[in-house]
DNA sequence: ATACGTTATATTTGAAAAAACATAACGCTT
DNA sequence: AAGCGTTATGTTTTTTCAAATATAACGTAT
């Protein structure tokens, strides 16, 4: 039988700017649990600087607004999520898991 | 209608070692053109130790032979792609290129 | 007015990866 | 015996990337 397996990575891009990828999204769904980038790049253990240059990065790629931010305020401030950027995870989610599906498939009709 | 585009870059395990990815099939390819490992590092612009430890790795994590190498000769030596190889090169396309196929209908379902 | 927890950004430091450089061995050819 | 183009491997240098550190501004609450 076969102990090769194929692994993969997608990422969704729009005009040569990176959209989403795993890290990415990751960092998406630790804001929506942590409601703030500052505790999301805590809890993902990345450097608030690297979280905060990705999420910019992921708002100059999208059509759509992807995350709102605000400073000071009771809570001083935080980070929400938009519909339009659950939106994104879930089809992000949806499509990396369908590759998968369909790579396993691929290998398992080969001998090698 | 949809300016997002989905990428991927696939890769080859075998227990925790990679077997092949686009860049060791590169190489591989340029093995086979060129005759020798030397020149196809030359070829892929890359070094020639980072080429030797490529193909090693690659011969490490295949159950068969990949690739056969002579030192000394009348040419000096040379690197020769077994039939094993080859075929590992073929599969390697086929199934990046039904991966990209598939992408590309999973994210024409979707409008985002 | 002060304090707090954010977002925002620049600068410095450190680590990891890549590249460059050097050297030896091998086996044919001359 | 010397030369050639390889494979094989170690060492050093450079480059790149990530991490750490520092500072400011913002707006509510005390």
């Amino acid at each position: 039988m076969n102990d090769y397996r194929v692994k993969s990575r997608i990422w969704i891009e729009n005009k040569d700017h990176v959209l989403l990828g795993q890290g990415r999204v990751n960092l998406l769904k630790a804001i929506i649990t942590e409601g703030s980038l500052s505790k999301a790049a805590k809890a993902e253990n990345i450097s608030y600087k690297k979280a905060w240059e990705l999420i910019d990065s992921v708002n100059k790629a999208a059509k759509e607004t992807v995350v709102t931010k605000t400073i000071g305020g009771k809570k001083g401030g935080g980070t929400i999520v938009t519909p339009y950027g659950k939106k994104l995870i879930t089809i992000f989610e949806t499509i990396n898991k369908n590759c998968w599906d369909f790579l396993d498939k691929q290998l398992s009709q080969l001998d090698i």
